[in-house]
DNA sequence: AAATTTGATGCAAACGTTTGCGGAATTGTT
DNA sequence: AACAATTCCGCAAACGTTTGCATCAAATTT
């Protein structure tokens, strides 16, 4: 172990510790030529600082922790890989830890975080999670909490949030500017905040503006699910069929291609996606974006903001975008 | 900052900052009973040991590094989820950094790393790195450095990598056996060793056995670069395509979809794989699975052995699998 | 020439742990 | 009753930094 510390250098250098500290950090006291043989040194001896020494000394530890359920998710890959670039661009350090939608590692996970001494926490709850005092208690710390995605009911926290009701309204409008006229729409596991506030949302536009169309709705918590469901309603003859996400409209264009079915002719498709799954069809499915990488460059902001002295709850919500496919 | 530390307990319980420590730790010299009044009070004030004062009192951080292009890739997010589930499971944690292609974000990187003494890395290079030595400095460190997937060619370090020539061998042998005449095969970047190594065994194999297959081969280093391959090969009638990799195949599909061909009636496909996007379609697409799951395993056992003692350089392969679905 | 300012550096404490060693009180052995 | 062993605990140094304050020589001012 090789390790170059102040003292060693300070040690060939004839200086004391404070001296080779000041001058590796441009300190106005030291003189030039002294700072000038300190750098010198430290680089031939590739010196790096012990991060964890400064983290004890100034208790600062530019670390962020992020909790998600599964990083194996288009979604939470673009919001992590935002706050991945963020953090490092402003001198940050992530450390990233997923639960598996098991509450119990979850703590676990949590309990590395504060033995890390975090700066802040990006955090996404598993399904199951009902006690969010653990997370409250950071708060009490003076740690920002960020929750993401799926975020608890509780209103004292500070959530980033992607646009359920207004993506789902936004899909319902462009089925009805389409003149379909019957909607099979697709959503997921029925006890999620998210699929509720989606279903609402859809169904109210649907069906408010008179439009005459007729919509079949149903639930399916997994992509086997979805096409077995598919396959079910099929039967009905829906010209258009709605996935409120990607795990669905794998399922769906499953039996669509199973059929045989030309897309748009014999049936219309539009989603709710982060991008990836839509892209990896033709043609490429019409969707309204909720944008994980936008969510997290959202999160980061707040985390920053947090930092910065707001005190300030709220819960923010990132924009919507409708990208147009060939698939209705 | 409500931070409870061993002195404020010891404080409370008049007693003294190391018996505190042992205490926590189940010290044999501790007796029973202050052993319990400590971990009682330690409980109700939420105590948690400071990883910081730990680490650079032991010098031993429990920490990896794991540097990657991007997170945001099926393969290497399989293979993130392994390594960070037993990593956790073995009392480490994981500090994951992309860079994107970068070699100087990887340099970045790697100093963060250093900063943060790491016990170990996991690296997967940028195709654009061409100096290895940052990361042998490390290996003269006694910090571990396990290269993964795109590895140097030097050969005294430890890798671990799929199995390339095998399953581009495993993909023509299913090829061959099922009587197919005329090949497609379509390959990633000519530069890259893996697709050199891929392209070599499976027309090799192809070739040798006298099987009078028609081969035409040609080179995408994109998913759309493989789309505009596929519709101009498509003229030349191949039976089957093979696609080097999910990239390839995602191209080759959406012009299978857009001509509307059957498969694996009007064109047989075989890819190789980390399995997400071959179950993305109907009929699933038979694959060589090389999978990043297996490999962070096996990384992550090449990383203990390597702090158990063992000094052996190794390069480690991880096994293939044919996975059948029904697209040949 | 004395007093003051300026410039460059060193001292030492602190951050929160771990751990070798030593010591006092209790218990056990002849 | 004298001694040895055992049990339980505290002292203090060390890990590598940062930083307020002190120091001291040289340069400047009076």
């Amino acid at each position: 172990m090789n390790n170059t510390t102040l003292k060693k250098i300070s040690e060939i250098l004839g200086l004391s510790i404070s001296t080779i500290s000041r001058a590796l950090k441009g300190h106005p006291d030291i003189s030039d030529k002294t700072k000038q043989r300190v750098v010198e040194l430290a680089t031939t001896l590739d010196y790096e600082p012990n991060a964890n020494a400064i983290n004890l000394r100034t208790s600062n530890s530019k670390l962020f922790g992020l909790i998600v359920p599964s990083i194996s998710n288009w979604f939470y890959n673009a919001f992590i890989a935002a706050v991945e670039e963020d953090s490092r661009r402003n001198g940050y350090s992530l450390m990233i830890l997923q639960s598996s939608d098991d509450p119990a590692i979850e703590i676990t996970n949590l309990k590395l975080c504060r033995q890390n001494r975090i700066t802040g926490l990006f955090v996404c709850i598993s399904p199951d999670t009902t006690n969010i005092e653990p997370f409250l208690k950071l708060k009490e710390m003076d740690i920002p909490v960020i929750f993401f995605d799926k975020v608890p009911e509780n209103n004292n926290c500070n959530k980033v949030c992607v646009a359920d009701s207004l993506s789902a309204t936004m899909a319902a409008t462009v089925i009805i500017n389409k003149k379909k006229k019957k909607v099979l729409g697709l959503f997921g596991n029925a006890h999620l905040l998210m699929t509720r506030k989606r279903l609402a949302a859809f169904s109210e536009t649907i069906n408010e503006k008179l439009t005459k169309i007729k919509l079949i709705t149903d639930h399916a918590s997994s992509t086997a699910e979805a096409e077995a469901l598919m396959l079910k309603h099929l039967k009905e003859k829906p010209d258009t069929v709605f996935c409120m996400s990607d795990e669905i409209l794998v399922g769906v264009m499953k039996v669509i291609q199973r059929k045989g079915l030309a897309v748009p002719g014999d049936i219309g498709v539009i989603t709710i996606s982060n991008g990836t799954a839509p892209k990896l069809y033709h043609p490429e499915i019409t969707y309204i974006e909720t944008s994980g990488y936008k969510l997290g460059k959202l999160a980061f902001s707040s985390m920053m903001a947090c930092l910065g002295g707001s005190t300030f709850i709220q819960e923010l919500t990132a924009e919507c975008l409708l990208v147009e496919g060939g698939s209705l």
